[in-house]
DNA sequence: CTGTTAGCGCATTCAT
DNA sequence: ATGAATGCGCTAACAG
């Protein structure tokens, strides 16, 4: 017969289709179906029992394509994120994959590598390939380019970062809140001089809200009882000529500050590892992990293996390695922000015309080496 | 007319099909297929240019879906990545996204978390989807899970790790040689104890290879001039109490180590940072990174900051916090890997029937402070 | 309960 | 050079 021997799966050369389970079985295609969707209560034992004969058989695995196609949902969402480099993306996957699983959806994952073409290019893949909602979690995208999403278009629900422009849900740290309880960390441990350092603000609007968070933070100490100061600096991470200028500012701006007080060992201070004579009372506060790491790279280079006891250093994200580095951070709830996300957007799959909504959760402050005196 | 006016695209409620354009443009579906194919040289230039319009005045965008279930191909791979934590998995990534980009291929990235499970369920997904090969970096498949892909299913190209009993593309480290390289210095710095940590085999080829290999350059300097001795410690990063044992292990062999050749302070040793006065005769091995990062954190925990006087560490992997936390590696070409992944995978897509390759790539040694006397 | 019919959006013969 | 017809694999009315 044409029945496969047990022992010898002979690797199909082609896929089996549904009729091809139907002729097995010998039935009709509806009742494949109807099989294929749980539609059990409808379908005589013995009939059911020759289908699922049949598709054991063949090994049949129904075609998704297809099935999108016909049904016009084919369960696939996509999920564009600027850069996997960071922890915090993955970990916000991790979110997302938890809950795609929940729900029956599959995630398909771009990564944009920080690159804004990169962003255009996939999430005009994404409605090439019909996803029914977009998880954007990007560096540059406007308006414009998610205006086949959004509004008219298919769901979608932002991370991190607003798009100006763009109504849509959105979920992610409560920047405001976590900049502030991190600035006033830093104040009362006593740091005087105290450096935001960011990105660029591209169109990232959680760059913006954490450094006006700052502003504000350090304002409202000035008012009561303060005399630290607080500066920004700005650290576009992908120009290796600008990194290196930036730092070579803030070296000159910290020296400045540690002459003033102790010894004028200014200028380019050569490893003054060994002198913990004068307590740190500058602290860097990183906007996010890449800057973090970034920073302590050049301290470390500046200042040895004991630039902790030079210059205090808090980040925003808790990369694994904060831990190992002993550097105080501002952790986020990165796996629930992705899981919320997907919730968001799959009411709206579902049909859901709320309005757009805001998420907004809380960061944990945790206290390591680097902030202490 | 029905011309949507310039300024007002009032978001269309269901997306252009072939259909649309054709009678927006007056024409079959015929031709609007032969200009999204490129078939230029085949349309008079008025019509092109009519098509041209109606395709900008609907916003047509091909349904991908369709034509794949036409043509019988829709240009996605599936990729199957183990974890993504571990930035191994990250940078193969960037290559494989590389690779596909310039392939016009669609990567349909799956994170199977290290859950067995899960790596069975995205496969056969993947499969359901009708990817048209898949990349797997994963844990546990076994031959059998992978039977729909490889031989005669879908072609397939393994990353990093061997399957048993399946014959398909291999790229990944050519670990022989990296552990081999990573022995060779710990012994050349004079280490007398090195152990070669690793995680639970389950069906990683890779972490056999390398103790393997470790083991071999091992009894090759003993035979030559060596006296240092090589153990291997197997660590379940899954199962915290596991990692306590063996660590809590792993330290009194070392406390046993140091006290024969200075002071006698076995035990549990209470914090002996700053006895820096028995040099570090001991090498810990990590065989990849989040081997090093759990092994780091508890030398740090055990000897403080300066645990690095105490115990050298060497990993293979070279992630980003490696530099700032000064510990030699071994990088793996990892952007390469991915890279020549996809080159692989897409030859067989394209028809290719050679024998199964492996394509091994060398490992590059990187000297930091953590193996230095 | 079960099978027949008609498309989903597109690429492809095959005519014209 | 162009269009009409057919079918990819599947689901969803409709009949029986």
């Amino acid at each position: 017969m044409s029945t496969t021997p047990p022992g010898t799966p002979p690797a199909a050369p082609r896929r089996a289709t549904i009729t091809d389970v139907a002729r097995e079985a010998g039935t009709g295609k509806t009742s494949i179906s109807r099989y294929l969707n749980g539609e059990m209560s409808v379908l005589s034992p013995e009939l059911r029992a020759r289908i699922e004969a049949a598709i054991a058989r063949l090994d049949y695995q129904p075609n998704q394509m297809a099935r999108g196609l016909k049904r016009g949902r084919n369960r696939l969402i996509g999920m564009l994120v600027a850069d996997l480099t960071n922890p915090y993306s993955v970990e916000v996957l991790q979110g997302v994959e938890a809950a795609c699983h929940a729900l029956g959806l599959m995630p398909l994952i771009c990564h944009a590598a920080n690159e804004v073409e990169m962003e255009r290019r996939y999430l005009q893949l994404l409605t090439t390939y019909r996803v029914e909602g977009v998880i954007v979690n990007a560096l540059g995208v406007r308006e414009e380019t998610l205006r086949p999403v959004g509004g008219g278009g298919i769901p979608a629900v932002l991370v991190d970062r607003q798009v100006e422009g763009l109504v849509a849900d959105m979920v992610g740290l409560d920047n405001r809140a976590a900049a502030g309880l991190g600035t006033r960390h830093l104040l009362e441990q006593g740091f005087e001089h105290i450096w935001f350092v960011v990105q660029p603000f591209e169109r990232v609007s959680s760059r913006q809200l954490r450094v006006q968070a700052f502003d504000h933070a350090m304002r409202a100490h000035r008012g009561v009882s303060g005399h630290a100061r607080g500066h920004t600096l700005v650290l576009n991470l992908a120009d290796a000529a600008d990194v290196e200028r930036s730092l070579a500012g803030l070296d000159r701006a910290i020296d400045a500050v540690s002459s003033g007080a102790s010894d004028g060992s200014g200028g380019r201070g050569e490893r003054g590892a060994d002198t913990p004579g004068a307590p740190a009372r500058v602290a860097l506060f990183a906007a996010n992990a890449p800057v973090a790491l970034c920073l302590a790279l050049h301290l470390k280079a500046r200042y040895g293996a004991h630039w902790q006891t030079r210059v205090a250093l808090l980040s925003i994200d808790d990369p694994d390695w904060a831990e190992l580095a002993g550097i105080t951070t501002i952790r986020q709830p990165t796996y629930e922000i992705g899981y919320r996300a997907v919730e968001f957007l799959y009411e709206r799959i579902e049909g859901a015309q709320t309005d757009a909504r805001d998420c907004l959760l809380a960061g944990e402050l945790i206290v390591r080496a680097s902030t202490s005196r």
